[in-house]
DNA sequence: GATGGCCTAATTAGGACTTCCGGTGT
DNA sequence: CACACCGGAAGTCCTAATTAGGCCAT
């Protein structure tokens, strides 16, 4: 039988190449998908042990578009609220709460709150993790780089910044893009994002002279560029493959940095509900924004598409919280994911005999994710048949996952 | 007693900032 | 004058890898 460790192990240190494995090509790679809601429900007070009825899961599943704009934005502020307010007496940091509210132990198998399991045939495009970002932009071996590598937990200023650029609580409030296709972004108000950034890594004494050493350090390393005459204005010199980008829309006003920004006023000084509330949302979606070239994604309340950005229709609402639409990239898959993965796995384990029988040649492990993920598509293949109008793959954000991406098979954890 | 396996704690090395600073430009 | 910006230098924090030591079974 399969180990459990084995499966995650395989999972942790196999999916940049799985799609590379020898004579294994055709076998698909996971890409797991969160859906905030349940996260932020979660976040709110919902113990996970609530959940344990299908129907109390599938309603978790659910994703109602927001139809109100402001609503989704209440519920935004609840959880921020809710994230922020925590006492967490060792200061964890979101991250680390995050994990340990949504990465279960093996045994909690039953109660993980996976909302989404994508199986692409295509295996994972664009599963470049920041050392390979480094190796692939600045020419420098990776493996050096990743003889190193840090916790699944640690959010990288650069990601940070992308975090925020996605966010629609904060772009283009505080950040916002001036080029999305060059990468250009603009610090409209330093002092917020500094705040947010010294908020995120539990340093109050943060401001933007120190965040901004950091990023003239990303020029050193090629992941940062300056934009020549033009103050607060940074360049990033690759972005994600699936970038969601929010350009100015109506109903989002832009704070220029002056001191009567919102966060400036309290004793912690990011305090304030409007600041606060960007970085739950930050980092509920602390997938790892891995380089790629620019294929980008515009969605906002005025989502707009970059002129080279091949046209791809949206069937996304617009009033939908971005981490709800965030694609299918590989950056998705992440460390503090593959737990989830792995116990979404393992009780559709449960379930199927077969897999007892399968017979790896080689990258065992792999191969018998492979097999069970091939189960997994049959299994979702009959469900289809057998679901009637409602249908967790119709919801909008995974609606448009299928389209872009026109070979993978969707999954929810209703499918069981 | 020798050997090997396992576990744990301590140490080491390195990355990513953070802090401080002096300086320049706008 | 304030602020943005620059980059050197030293420090902190965190993580992964390595090493050392103890325990146990053979």
């Amino acid at each position: 039988m399969l180990q459990q460790s084995e499966l995650i192990f395989d999972f942790a240190s196999d999916h940049v190449n799985m799609s590379q494995l020898m004579g294994y090509s055709d076998y698909p790679a996971v890409i797991v998908e969160q859906v905030p809601l349940p996260h932020q429900l979660l976040y709110a007070g919902l113990a996970c042990e609530q959940i344990q009825t299908e129907q109390d899961h599938q309603q978790l599943l659910k994703v109602e578009p927001c139809e109100s704009g402001e609503e989704e934005t209440m519920e935004t502020l609840v959880a921020a609220d809710s994230l922020l307010n925590m006492d967490c007496p060792d200061s964890l940091s979101l991250e680390q709460h995050y994990s340990q509210t949504f990465l279960p132990s093996l045994g909690d198998v039953i109660t993980t709150p996976v909302t989404q399991v994508t199986v692409s045939a295509e295996g994972i495009v664009g599963a470049f993790d920041q050392p390979q970002w480094h190796s692939l932009h600045t020419g420098k071996p990776a493996s050096r780089l990743q003889s190193r590598k840090r916790g699944g937990n640690t959010l990288y200023l650069w990601q940070f910044l992308m975090e925020l650029l996605q966010d629609r609580q904060v772009c283009p409030r505080y950040i916002k893009w001036t080029n999305a296709n060059a990468g250009i972004f603009k610090l409209v108000n330093s002092k917020a994002v500094a705040r947010l950034w010294g908020k995120h890594k539990n340093k109050p004494d943060m401001n933007y002279e120190t965040m901004g050493r950091a990023l003239r350090y990303y020029y050193q390393r090629g992941i940062l560029n300056k934009v020549e005459g033009q103050r607060l204005v940074y360049q990033f010199t690759s972005l994600p493959k699936d970038m969601i980008y929010i350009t100015d829309g109506e109903g989002t006003k832009e704070e220029e940095d002056d001191e009567n920004d919102d966060i400036s006023g309290h004793d912690d000084g990011v305090s304030d509900n409007s600041d606060d509330s960007t970085i739950p949302s930050s980092d509920q979606s602390v997938e790892e924004e891995d380089s790629h070239p620019p294929q980008k994604k515009m969605l906002t309340s005025s989502v707009k598409a970059p002129a080279t950005q091949r046209s791809r229709p949206s069937h996304r609402p617009s009033a939908q919280r971005d981490t709800v639409l965030r694609p299918t990239n590989a950056s998705l898959i992440q460390e503090q994911h593959l737990p989830i993965v792995s116990a979404e796995m393992l009780r559709t384990f449960q379930n199927l005999q077969k897999v007892q029988s399968l017979q790896p040649r080689g990258h065992a492990s792999v191969f018998q994710t492979a097999q069970l993920l091939g189960s997994l598509c049959e299994q979702q293949a009959a469900a289809e048949g057998s679901v009637e109008g409602q249908d967790e793959t119709s919801q909008p954000g995974q609606k448009t996952l299928q389209v872009e991406t026109p070979q993978l098979v969707t999954l929810t954890s209703s499918d069981q």
